[in-house]
DNA sequence: CAAACATTTCGATAGATGGCGAATTGTAAG
DNA sequence: CTTACAATTCGCCATCTATCGAAATGTTTG
């Protein structure tokens, strides 16, 4: 029961959600999701760890940059990933969504990636 | 995204969790839910009530008894049946629905619907 | 119509949660 | 090895939420 709880939880905000959301086009580094969801780095950091947490996502270090996607078949439970599936649905096409998707191409264009790792 | 987020929240609470499962046996009365989930009914109304706010189920009156069910393909939108789906499988097998599986028998044995209208 | 009863609404309270800034950790670069 | 920097952890505070009991609502029955 826990764990479905967790996932549950894990869902019950708003930013959490346009995280998920965000990364469902693709890894993305913190200081990108920083600068994508407008919260502190502090705060983004709790959040992401709630959805780790939970097995909604999953980290991979590289050098002092953390990157984070969602969670794949090996890392998550079952639950995990069809939970995944409904809310990626299930928010396609919302308004923060878009704006979102708009924004982040924005984010990734003024440091991308390779910014990070420079 | 404010319907979205109504399911979210209302799926992130234990006891909202357990009366989703026991209406997936089917139909009941407030006060058999009172029974099952063992808190106060004001408690249960207000659970109820968040539920029936973000769609997830639906509720009937009939004389002094309300009887609630799953949202039904007209009632719901879209997000929020396959929402239930996603969670009525999730939760399945786990103790804590099971052990309710159980006492809510126990439950309609000794207060069924027939003794709510009599 | 009065009493009984199922349910809901209201008001209060304790505990959980989201947010921030400061301090900490770990890694890369000077 | 010291500085710079990404990310996390910690401590604190404001807000939200789950819970209860009391009061209100609506319905049935005497």
């Amino acid at each position: 029961m826990f764990d479905i709880m967790a996932v549950t939880k894990a869902l019950a905000d708003e930013n959490r959600v346009r995280i998920l959301a965000a990364l469902g086009n693709g890894e993305l580094c913190v200081c990108q999701l920083i600068e994508l969801i407008g919260l502190a780095p502090s705060t983004v950091s709790k959040h992401l760890s709630i959805l780790r947490t939970a097995r909604l996502i999953q980290g991979r270090k590289n050098g002092r940059w953390m990157y984070y996607r969602l969670a794949d078949g090996q890392a998550a439970p079952r639950e995990a990933r069809t939970a995944l599936v409904w809310l990626l649905e299930a928010v396609e096409g919302r308004k923060t969504i878009l704006d979102d998707r708009r924004r982040l191409a924005k984010v990734i264009e003024t440091m991308p990636a390779e910014t990070c790792r420079r």
